[in-house]
DNA sequence: TCTGGGGTCCTAGGACCC
DNA sequence: TCTGGGGTCCTAGGACCC
């Protein structure tokens, strides 16, 4: 029986991920600083941290600190596949695990000693494991609470295995520095630096009044939960999506009508998809449009009904970027767009047959139009499902693939269609 | 020559309802 | 009939995480 309270909850975490899964593939990267990406850098090995570099830094600047640093392309497929393999393993030992990214998740553990052994013996096999059957450093934390354990596993790396036995978590935590607790990033950290909070221990002892005038209610509720080492988060196993998005960067680009909807359109072509493939639907699309200098202006808009098409999204995409930019009619360069779509619901079947009562004058006439639009993508789902995503394009598979194209798709006609090709 | 792409959560003001 | 309080939703912006 695992005493109620005990250390059982595992955080696992692959060290450098990607820049390890290079070293892996090609041997002649090993050993070497390694950065994975091209203008920013993605990850860094450890020789590449070694002078300093890190992820989120732009690349000359990493050129610049490590003058033999070696850049390469990532392998995404690869990453994947070996962080899907990992958490494979992880699975062996319990149901419980929660994956938070791709190199990442927490395990419980609790009520597996039985055939596992205890939580550190645990640790130990996963960490053998995965040293033998991927071929990569997995670095582990061990404690009672989520926020223990993932300290616990930072402070294990690289490649190592942390263990905060239940009576010894205060003289832990408390010298640690604030900047180890997830959410405290560089703003909250200024924050709480000027009113002289630097360790966990300052952050406990600061009085809960002090905090919510430092950093608001909920952060200041949380941090000081957190500090106080009052954590009862669950290891839950599933977790819906709150928003699906995508974005992309471009250097610096003319915002011209054509480029507005031909790079939406991209981006609406994967976020649409995503959300049928997943089953789901949203009222709230977002548009971000970052301008140079990273100042960046959001425009959203919230329909009664939720959509999943591509036009239909593309649409109102391409109508809200039109307004951030008519409300900074100064800035005519634009470095990314981003678009989201949330307040997510599951798409049910008969949402085929219901008018798309969109707001006010967005209302499209034609109440079919939605239903068909959400026919043809479906269809073209289904073949690139088949065919690969790669080898047709929207334009190409409506034109070819459905012949006696019915009344709805004569609009489709009048709009730019070869927007909606891969830009690339 | 200030930089990727995917997310989550919070805040604050205004609208609207009871 | 004009002064209150509470709740929810929407929008824009920010902080943060990997």
């Amino acid at each position: 029986m695992g005493e109620a309270g005990g250390a059982t909850i595992l955080h696992a975490d692959l060290d450098a991920f990607y820049a390890s899964v290079e070293q892996l593939l090609d041997p002649s990267l090993r050993g070497k600083p390694v950065v994975v990406g091209e203008g920013v850098v993605l990850a860094a090995s450890y020789d590449a941290k070694a002078f300093g570099v890190h992820a989120g830094m732009p690349g000359w600047r990493a050129r610049e600190l490590c003058p033999d640093v070696r850049f390469v392309g990532g392998h995404f497929r690869d990453y994947q596949r070996l962080g899907d393999q990992v958490i494979g393993v992880l699975r062996d030992f319990t149901p419980l695990v929660e994956r938070i990214s791709i190199d990442e998740a927490f395990l419980d553990v609790a009520g597996t000693e039985h055939l596992f052994g205890s939580p550190t013996e645990i640790a130990r096999a996963i960490r053998r494991r995965v040293r033998a059957e991927v071929g990569l450093a997995l670095s582990v934390g061990v404690a009672r609470t989520k926020h223990l354990a993932k300290i616990a596993s930072q402070a294990a790396k690289p490649d190592g295995l942390v263990v905060v036995e239940p009576e010894l978590e205060f003289d832990f935590l408390q010298p640690l520095s604030i900047d180890l607790i997830w959410g405290v990033g560089p703003a909250t950290h200024a924050r709480l630096a000027g009113a002289g909070i630097r360790t966990i221990g300052d952050l406990a002892a600061a009085p809960g009044p002090v905090l919510k005038r430092l950093v608001g209610q909920a952060a200041g509720h949380k941090l000081g939960a957190l500090a106080t080492n009052l954590d009862s988060r669950r290891v839950e196993t599933a977790r819906r999506a709150v928003s699906i998005g995508a974005q992309h960067a471009f250097g610096r680009r003319q915002a011209t009508a054509d480029m507005l909807r031909s790079t939406l359109g991209y981006l609406a072509d994967r976020v649409a998809g995503r959300l049928r493939s997943a089953g789901r639907a949203g009222r709230t699309i977002t548009v971000r449009v970052r301008f140079t200098g990273l100042r960046s202006v959001t425009r959203s808009v919230t329909l009664s009904v939720p959509i999943s098409t591509t036009l239909t999204l593309t649409e109102i995409a391409t109508e809200l970027a039109g307004s951030a930019l008519n409300d900074h009619p100064h800035e005519r360069e634009i470095t990314l767009l981003a678009m989201s779509v949330s307040q997510l619901v599951d798409e049910f079947p008969l949402q085929l047959e219901l008018s798309l009562g969109l707001d006010g004058d967005r209302r499209r006439s034609g109440s079919g139009a939605e239903s068909a639009r959400l026919a043809l993508d479906r269809a073209m789902d289904s073949i690139r499902a088949r065919f690969g995503r790669d080898s047709v394009g929207y334009a190409t598979v409506m034109f070819s693939e459905l012949g006696g194209v019915p009344e709805e798709f004569r609009e489709l006609a009048e709009h730019p269609l070869e927007s909606l090709k891969e830009p690339y």
